[in-house]
RNA sequence: UGGGGCGUCGUCAAGCGGUAAGACACAGUAUUGUGGUUCCUGCAUUCGGAGGUUCGAAUCCUCCCGCCCCAGCCA
C-alpha cells in the first residue's frame, strides 16, 4: 500500500513542538491586550476577488502564488495568502466602525501561498496578524511598530533590524511612480526580463528585483522620499520621532517598497540576523485607501504580519516537555482490568492525570510503560490484592510502597495526590 | 519556473557489482507480580519507483517520483 504523506511545502506541528507554538500564541494575546487589541477569527478562505482587489492584480502573489479554485457552483474561492483583507471584509461586513471610531484587531492563522519551499518558506505558514482601524496618527504607527517590537523582543528575539520607509500616499506616489518609469527607460534594455515587464505593469516592484544588474541600476534610482508631498513628509517625520521616544532602534530604508500594493506611508520590517535567506520575521505598513476600496467607509488602517514559523526558527531550541502523569494503575488480572478500567477514568474526571494499560501486560512491561509516562505513583492492583482488598501504592520516585484497603480507593489516591502535588510545587 | 544536493528499518547510518553491518528506538525474556542500569532474543526476502546492462545490482545506465537548499518573492 502506498503511504499518503503532506501535501508539498505543508508541515505537521508535533506533540514535541506546540509547546512552543502555544508560549507564543500566549505571549501575543498578552502583549496585544495591553494595547488594547481584540481577537477575531476570520475564514481561511474567502472569494478571489477579494485578494485580487485588496493585494493588487500585478503583484507576485496573486499573479502566481494562490492557491485558487471553482467551488462546486462555480464561484471563484481562494485559500488566504495573508490576513489583512479578510479583515477588513469582516469589519466592513459587521459595520465595526459604527461600533467604535477605532478597532484593533488581531488573529492568528494559517496563510497559504504556493510557491517553491525552501528555509523559513512553505506553502502553509502561521502569521499572527494585526490591524488598526480609524487612527490616522502618527503615533498610531510609532505604537503598532512599539508593539511588534515589544512583542518580538518579549518572545525572546535578538538580533533585530527594523527597517522603515514611507511610500507617500495617492498624492505624491504617482509621480514618483513617473519619475522612476521615466529613469528606468533610458537604461531598460540593462534590466532583466522580469524588471521590463515590471516597468509597465507595476514599476515600484523593479526595487525588490535582486539580480545583480538591476540592484546597481536601481541604487541610483530616484528614491521615494524625495517625491513625498507636505503632509505624508511630515507624517513620516513624526513616526520616526515617536519611535526615537519610544526607544525602537530602526533605521530608514528608502529602497524598501514591499511586495503588496495597498502600502500607504509608513512601510515597515523586522529581519532576525539568526534565519539566513528568508530573514523577514514580521512586516507591515499604513494602508489608508483601503478600506474604502473595497467597500468599506473611509477609514484609515494600518497593520503587520509576524511569520511564526520564522519567529520560532529565529528563538533558541526551546525544552521538550516531557509527559507529565500522576498514576499509573498497573491491572494484572480480568478482575483488576475491570476495577482498573473505571477506576483510571473516575480519576480522570476528579482531574487527576491517570493512566493504564488495557492489554493486561506483565507487571514489568506495565512498570516500563509507569516509568516512560514519568508517573509519579503506581498503584499494583492484581486480582490478588482484590481478593485480599488491598491495593498496593508505589511512589516512583522514593520507591516506598504502601497497601491501601480498596474501600474508598478513589479518595485516598486523590488525595494522596493532591498532598505529594503541593509538596512539589511548594 | 530555473539551479544545486540527497533518497538503505520509526530515527541516525555502513555498504560503492557478489547476494543488506551497526547504533538508538521498539517489543519480548531472565523461578507467568515490581520500572529507570544490565543480560539475552526479535526487529529491511529488501535498499524512493519503473525499466535496462550483467551469471549476479542497494551498488552501473535511463526515465520518473519525492524531499531539502538556493534564486525570484515574501512571513
Amino acid at each position: 500500500m502506498k503511504k499518503i504523506t503532506l501535501i508539498k511545502g505543508f508541515k505537521d506541528i508535533l506533540p514535541d513542538d506546540s509547546p512552543a507554538w502555544r508560549r507564543i500564541e500566549s505571549i501575543a494575546r498578552d502583549v496585544f491586550a495591553c494595547f488594547g487589541f481584540r481577537e477575531i477569527r476570520v475564514p481561511i478562505m474567502e472569494k478571489t476577488e477579494l485578494f485580487k482587489r485588496s493585494i493588487g492584480e500585478t503583484t507576485d502573489i496573486v499573479e502566481k502564488e494562490m492557491y485558487t479554485f471553482r467551488d462546486r457552483d462555480d464561484e471563484l474561492l481562494t485559500l488566504r495568502p495573508e490576513a489583512t483583507a479578510s479583515v477588513i471584509r469582516a469589519y466592513i461586513e459587521h459595520n465595526m466602525l459604527s461600533e467604535n471610531p477605532i478597532a484593533k484587531l488581531y488573529t492568528i492563522g494559517p496563510m497559504f501561498r504556493r510557491e517553491r519551499p525552501q528555509k523559513g518558506r512553505f506553502r502553509q505558514f502561521h502569521q499572527l496578524d494585526a490591524e488598526v482601524f480609524g487612527d490616522e496618527q502618527p503615533q498610531t504607527d510609532a505604537e503598532v511598530i512599539f508593539m511588534l517590537f515589544h512583542f518580538l523582543h518579549r518572545a525572546g528575539l535578538t538580533q533585530l533590524a527594523v527597517e522603515i520607509n514611507s511610500l507617500g500616499c495617492k498624492a505624491c506616489r504617482p509621480k514618483f511612480s513617473e519619475a522612476v518609469v521615466a529613469y528606468l527607460k533610458d537604461v531598460q534594455n540593462a534590466l532583466c526580463p522580469d524588471c521590463q515587464r515590471r516597468m509597465n505593469t507595476n514599476p515600484l516592484r523593479v526595487f525588490d528585483c535582486k539580480v545583480e544588474n538591476c540592484g546597481s541600476i536601481i541604487a541610483k534610482a530616484p528614491q521615494i522620499l524625495a517625491y513625498l508631498c507636505g503632509s505624508c513628509q511630515n507624517h513620516f517625520t513624526a513616526v520616526k520621532s515617536y519611535l526615537a521616544d519610544l526607544k525602537v532602534p530602526c533605521s530608514v530604508n528608502p529602497m524598501m517598497v514591499r511586495g503588496l500594493d495597498y502600502y500607504t506611508r509608513t512601510a515597515f520590517e523586522v529581519k532576525s540576523g539568526a534565519l539566513g535567506a528568508q530573514n523577514a520575521v514580521a512586516g507591515g505598513g499604513r494602508y489608508d485607501g483601503l478600506v474604502s476600496f473595497l467597500g468599506g467607509p473611509e477609514v484609515t488602517g494600518i497593520g503587520f504580519a509576524v511569520g511564526l514559523e520564522r519567529l520560532l526558527a529565529s528563538l533558541p531550541q526551546a525544552e521538550q516537555a516531557k509527559y507529565q502523569t500522576d498514576i499509573f494503575i498497573a491491572a494484572l488480572g480480568d478482575r483488576a482490568q475491570k476495577t482498573g478500567f473505571s477506576l483510571t477514568n473516575e480519576l480522570r474526571r476528579a482531574g487527576i492525570s491517570a493512566e493504564t494499560d488495557y492489554g493486561n501486560k506483565s507487571l514489568k512491561s506495565q512498570m516500563k510503560r509507569a516509568d516512560k509516562l514519568n508517573s509519579s505513583f503506581t498503584l499494583i492492583l492484581g486480582d490478588k490484592e482484590i481478593d485480599e482488598k488491598q491495593a498496593q501504592l508505589r511512589n516512583m520516585k522514593t520507591k516506598d510502597q504502601q497497601a491501601l484497603s480498596l474501600d474508598n480507593l478513589q479518595e485516598k489516591l486523590i488525595s494522596i495526590i493532591l498532598n505529594s502535588n503541593e509538596c512539589r510545587d511548594g
